[in-house]
DNA sequence: ATATGTACCACCTGACATAAGGGTACAAGT
DNA sequence: ACTTGTACCCTTATGTCAGGTGGTACATAT
């Protein structure tokens, strides 16, 4: 099997390439912002739990959860527990906002002034590897 | 066969912990600095040649070389081409600063910035790998 | 009983970069 | 001739991480 569609309310219609490079997860944060962006789903509008979405997608549990949850945390969509998901107020400035835009252009200030210095690439490396994963513990 | 050691005019002595986590190149470029601090190697004194070194501590000639090539960057030594290696006047100063204390806390505070807005440690290490492969093609 | 989001646990896979080694070669000097 | 640092080539192995999947369990509500 590869991909699967879903529709609803022939209102969302969300399409996942299993061969595209963009991870699935990554794919469906798209979609729903575009239709968000679109207008094909507007505030307070109800999406499909995790589970029934990755039935019909033909996805993991795990894997649709994750875009949910990245969704979330961009205010794109609102969970309410056992009552659902649904589109975020400002769903549609939220989901133009890019937030990995100004990651990397802050980051890339912090590595070329780095580099500039004359730090080398594994240096740079070694210690970004260092603080991620010492922070984690 | 693990590691090795260098003994040059009983002044300096440098062990290489082949189990150790740290890279081997690393390992050199701290015991040499370390050898500097401790007054053990001071300015002007002749380092081994790259060859000689990575002949009798068991490594390649490139870790050494890769060594030697981080220690000159931080003016701890000094490469003189066809007449070798030295230390550097200034060796003691260098040895102590740690240009790598001041990319960790920089690099430090601009992931921290990041994970305050809710960054993903994947998506920071994404950029990061994104950045760093970029600008080196 | 059923459904919701969520939080864990573990596993497998592929991709990728680092680290390290082997080899060859060069210009510059002794 | 010999040695110096250096710069390429290619190969290997190791580790790490992302992505995805599987299962189980929980509190909260209907």
């Amino acid at each position: 099997m590869s991909g699967g569609t879903y529709g609803c309310n022939k209102s969302m219609e969300i399409i996942i390439d299993i061969d595209d490079a963009m991870p699935l997860f990554a794919q469906l944060v798209g979609q729903i912002k575009k239709a968000v962006i679109s207008k094909k789903m507007g505030p307070g509008d109800n999406l499909p739990s995790i589970r029934q979405l990755a039935n019909d997608l033909e996805l993991n549990n795990k894997t649709v959860a994750k875009a949910y949850r990245l969704l979330e945390r961009d205010c794109v969509i609102q969970t309410k527990g056992y009552r659902g998901t649904f589109i975020h107020p400002d769903a549609e400035a939220n989901s133009t906002v890019d937030l990995n835009a100004w990651v990397i252009t802050k980051l890339d200030e912090t590595i070329n002034s780095f580099k500039e210095s004359g730090v080398t690439d594994s240096e740079i490396r070694i210690a970004f590897g260092n603080l991620m994963n010492k922070r984690n513990s």
